[in-house]
DNA sequence: CTGTCCAATACTTTCTGACTATGGCCGTTT
DNA sequence: AAACGGCCATAGTCAGAAAGTATTGGACAG
């Protein structure tokens, strides 16, 4: 029997007992509500004793829950002390995780990539470093960092890609624009001046991607301006340059707006980008993690940046870009 | 990284460092090779810190892998005691196990779904009651036992069936017989001599059947002698009545051999009978051991079309018999 | 060499566990 | 009252974890 007593169960129940309510400790726990509910069934058929009295406003511990849940928070932090004792013993200390990162992916989706890293290894040290894709990829390939965060198109011998957020590129305009009274608009409107873009060299295969999708819809792209950083990329915007594509969500400086592009779904992927020969053993782990939390909510927890970043609807066609 | 520490994988641990052997181990926890492997990998793994030393002759645990075993011990030892004291505050007991079985079903078998039982509800009392395969379903219909073990086929509204045996059926008869100077003998040898069954009232449906499949080959089967038990029936055999069909691997009376029969594969299944709509609790549990242990799968279409108690061979493979 | 004994790997199958969708219950609001 | 909203339970489906089978590889012992 007790081998159906699970610590992740324990785990979970105490979550419920604190919540006080299944649903609520579904959402703190990233599971669905149907799902927890199943486990603490599942406990209470094995133990044969009601762990929670429920009504119409939530769930209370039973005295039996009570002493699964004091019982339970005790064996947990046992196990971390075990464990901590057993690498001590060993005087393991983790490898740092080399982390690569674009200056153009969503930095909600960076931070989160290190929260729940940092959550799942406390004790493992992330050492970040800024480049640009291209940069990236080559020092994945040499072993020189453990992971990057770039958007897609991504590829190169040896390599994993993990593709976690999409979002919708808008155009980046003045708020004094004619085009910025509309609601919507169309590639025809604003083709000509679409002339602000990041430096190809940055990531040509994702560069390649765009002027390709752009002639689809008859725009040339014509690249007057290239940038290293999206801050450069929404200035040479302010000074009257022209227009930019950027992601939909983008925290954006005074005296900019962004408008969608109607008839067409843009998006762009952010992935995480794994070599496959990493020796840095935590990436499947996280890896795991960051689906299990993106699969859920749509929308990424709230960070202090409101990331409004829009996703496509289920159900809605999307233009296969950047995939 | 603790959360991927569960207590089954330290008590694998466990068995593992006590077996000092991998596959010895798996053996006793009823698992692969491979499986128990890779669990103690993944542990490492989790763990980024060798547990085994690994050479020719076995594994030997790390000063790492002591302390997870030692504390492991510990965490299981507690949670057990947990379990047990939310249960007792509760004062519940457990509704005995009521367990039906025929005097044809193995012995072993019975044995084994008890030690099992008892093993993962070491505090729910079994109350056995043997009886004939008609009574018994009836009794599980009107939720008077909650399982019985029988000879298949059995059906019966809101039963369901989950086979766990099948076993050869050889023809019995005296050593001294002529036919047992041969090593298999065919139906045409011994059909008309017969004519020992079992009372065909203690369980018509494979009394019909077995009847069914002895016309196919052309014996018709005479029934002279009905005995109430395997006892009995042997002791027929004995006496020079004739021959009967048993079941492979069964004991026997001094005096009384078995032959196989050429040409056929007739085998007999042994099932646990459970009421779907039975309040024992663990039925499910035992019937999920069971069949870990048996490695045996109970696919077996239990509608109106009954279960054929004889059909033809799976594979090549019969399974060894009890014990 | 060759056979044996283990553990590791590769590949396949099974089944747990998680999700979506839906229904029922019970208070609160309109 | 009826409609709504919050909450938990159930049903049905599906992906992925875990277990199995078959095979390889390595290290002795004969």
């Amino acid at each position: 029997m007790s081998d159906l007593v699970e610590l992740k169960k324990l785990k979970n129940l105490i979550a419920v007992a604190e919540a006080g309510n299944i649903s609520v400790a579904a959402k703190r726990l990233y599971l669905s509500q149907p799902s927890l509910s199943i486990q603490i069934k599942d406990l209470e058929d094995v133990m044969q004793v009601p762990l929670l009295v429920r009504d119409h406003k939530g769930v209370r511990a039973t005295p039996a829950a009570e002493i699964l849940i004091t019982g339970g928070r005790e064996l947990l932090r046992m196990r971390d002390e075990m464990i901590g004792m057993a690498r001590a013993l060993h005087r393991v200390t983790f490898v740092p995780m080399r982390l690569g990162f674009s200056s153009f992916v969503d930095h909600a989706l960076y931070e989160m990539v290190c929260s729940i890293h940092t959550s799942l290894f406390p004790s493992c040290e992330i050492k970040p470093k800024s480049g640009d894709p291209v940069d990236l990829l080559l020092m994945l390939e040499r072993g020189e960092i453990d992971a990057a965060l770039v958007t897609l198109p991504a590829s190169g011998a040896g390599l994993k890609a993990y593709p976690f957020t999409q979002s919708r590129l808008v155009v980046c305009m003045k708020s004094n624009d004619p085009l910025a009274k509309l609601k919507e608009i169309t590639p025809a409107d604003f083709g000509s001046k679409l002339t602000i873009f990041r430096d190809p060299r940055q990531h040509p295969q994702a560069h390649d991607r765009l002027i390709e999708m752009l002639d689809v819809v008859g725009i040339t792209g014509d690249v007057a301006s290239t940038n290293k950083t999206p801050h450069d990329l929404q200035w040479m915007v302010e000074s009257g340059t022209g227009y930019a594509l950027i992601r939909e969500g983008s925290e954006l400086q005074p005296g900019l707006v962004t408008r969608p592009v109607a008839g067409v779904t843009w998006t762009v992927d952010s992935a995480l980008i794994v070599a496959k020969s990493t020796s840095q053993r935590t990436m499947p782990h996280l890896v795991r993690e960051m689906r299990k939390r993106l699969r859920l909510q749509s929308s990424l927890p709230q960070s202090k940046k409101p990331v409004r970043s829009v996703r496509p609807r289920i159900g809605d066609r999307i233009l296969p870009l950047f995939g």
